[in-house]
DNA sequence: TGATATACTGTTACCAGTAACGTAAAATTT
DNA sequence: AAATTTTACGTTACTGGTAACAGTATATCA
């Protein structure tokens, strides 16, 4: 592969001058520039930026750090944070982790090798934090979704889950349901606590006692999901509504309720953390709480490469908290609870 | 941060057998490894491996080129290629066309100015193929899910899309349809070109007259859909059933059906090419072929790695050709059909 | 016991760029 | 016209690894 010295000797210059024209420096002469442009050309050059990287100490990449690029959630998160990228010459390598702190670490160790020159990290390892390692040698990261406890100092753009959370349970008791499951992720994620405060705070703002049987913390996956529901649905006293910690707990539960031939939401009200767009488009059934998952990552890459081009450097920690919408479909029974309402329960 | 001298001076050895300790070659006594290992910790090193792949030649990094990461049929083909990236110890960088040949070019450029090992692409370039320029330079590729005219050189790894519509077509034809509108991608595609081809082949066997005016080439998106049904559905003779073209068209294609009020499969049956899954988990509906994506993702990721570790040097070019799969559900009114092919129409 | 093989470690050169500095020629100023 | 500035280049050194080769010390062999 011809290196920029063919270019040269074939231009008659010297590697500088290429390198000039190449990055679109001044102090060529026009007729020089077309000179070195035409040998490129010819040639069919191709600047090395791997040699570039190396001298300049960056490589206009960043990791993106994610559970499962699956989940439409972390999709969506994905596509804002590649278009953000990209519009700044930046790449993207992805990572999914599979909520494994020891895979996390290791995607970690390979990105910091690579030396990309910054990380979007959600991270699976919550309170244990292996990967302190990495961050302590100043690899600027972007924490996203979820917070990692101890780490206070890093950028963080997440949705507020706890509000969220408190609104999809207020909906819930609005429509007259008292005993209320909710199933989440891991203890170790921030998202996982974060919910089940603003479940519970909702549940003592109308009074209603907290039953700590109908709190699963679990996996945010569909089996997860489903595990959790049919423990809930065996429960003696079955609960009326549960609630999906995200959108793969949601499916799960949908799958566990449909084998206990149970309908939703005439025998049981579902709603979800995450909404689920192809669904939704083409059923729009589930009453969920839905985050700018997009707009998370576009916001998330800026703050990022703003960080790694210095262009932030007096600044301190920002943390965006985004809102989250409650869509009221009809998962919850919401015309069947028109009624109950009305009866003044 | 520390290089691989620090470590040799804190070692006291040289940076060789530094460089020897961390590739695990032997010709290394133990206690100088040792010796090696706790410089290495105390020091906090990280191998530089933009170095290393600098003066290897080589990036243990593969290129996914799709048109966007949002469609599901992409999402598991991108998680397929990851896996099997990781597993072999490489990574991925990603980027999304957008069915766009110009954004494909750009990256591609930047992805060789990377050095990147190897491409996985899935191009929107079709016919018109400006990225020879980049094939030219020797970068390993497999394209995926698509062909492209001109380079049949390249290792491609797809589904048999011909199949897949005649397979689609076919069932609709049984349930009673003769009039089927088609909706496709741009005609520079190949899936779109032999998803037309299946379906007149369909056609044909069934004694059908092919009709133009129910053939759309439009965009594989959700708006290509939604046109391109509201198209179809203001046809004097209009069909009564619509095949969409990819998942995508078929949302589409499912708003502009709701915009004319009219019920699926009621007053008109929807079938479509690709599923959903976390649609069809929720809310089985949709009849559809369905393609091994995953599977497409982990063998093109194989055979790209494959060829660039050059275990495959004397090999011929491969083509792997995966067969999609009928999922009969109802929105084609199977249940309606049974009569209606009872009455022996 | 000397010759030869083996195990281990070091030296040198190179990968493809760019920063920093240097310099000659042209342009401008005095 | 000489001095000074500006423009347009070139030279050198360096980035952090590794291959290839070159030792040296120790073990094995004839």
């Amino acid at each position: 592969m011809p290196t920029i010295y063919d270019v040269a000797k074939k231009a008659g210059v010297s590697s500088m001058t290429v390198s000039r024209v190449i990055n679109g420096k001044r102090d060529v002469k026009p007729e020089t520039r077309e000179k070195v442009l035409k040998a490129i050309e010819e040639i069919g050059y191709v600047p090395n930026s791997l040699a570039r990287s190396f001298v300049l100490q960056k490589t206009k990449t960043i990791g993106l750090v994610i559970t499962d690029i699956t989940n439409p959630f972390f999709t969506t998160l994905a596509r804002g944070v590649e278009d953000t990228a990209m519009k700044n010459q930046f790449s993207v390598i992805f990572c999914n982790t599979d909520e494994d702190p020891e895979k996390e670490l290791l995607y970690l160790e390979v990105l910091a090798r690579k030396r990309i020159d910054g990380v979007i990290l959600a991270s699976a390892s919550g309170k244990r934090a292996p990967l302190k390692s990495l961050l302590i040698k100043n690899i600027p990261t972007v924490l996203i979704d979820r917070e990692i406890e101890g780490l206070d100092d890093l950028d963080v753009v997440k949705g507020d889950s706890v509000q969220g959370a408190y609104l999809l349970t207020k909906h819930l008791i609005s429509l007259g349901h008292r005993r209320i499951g909710i199933i989440v992720g891991n203890r170790n994620i921030s998202t996982a606590e974060d919910r089940v405060e603003g479940y519970k705070r909702a549940l003592a703002e109308s009074g209603i006692p907290e039953d700590e049987s109908l709190v699963k913390f679990s996996q945010y996956s569909r089996e997860g999901g489903y595990n959790s529901t049919k423990e809930l649905l065996s429960l003696k006293n079955r609960p009326t509504a549960i609630f999906g910690g995200n959108n793969f707990i949601a499916i799960g539960a949908l799958v566990a309720i449909r084998e206990f031939e149970l309908k939703v939401p005439d025998d049981i009200a579902l709603v979800s953390f995450d909404d689920i767009e192809s669904l939704s488009q083409v059923y729009p059934f589930l009453t969920v709480v839905t985050q700018p998952a997009y707009s998370m990552g576009v916001i998330a890459a800026e703050l990022l490469i703003r960080r790694i081009e210095g262009r932030d450097k007096i600044e301190e920690r920002r943390k965006v908290i985004l809102q989250p919408e409650l869509i009221v479909r009809e998962s919850a029974g919401e015309k069947l609870a028109e009624g109950v309402r009305g009866e003044g329960r």
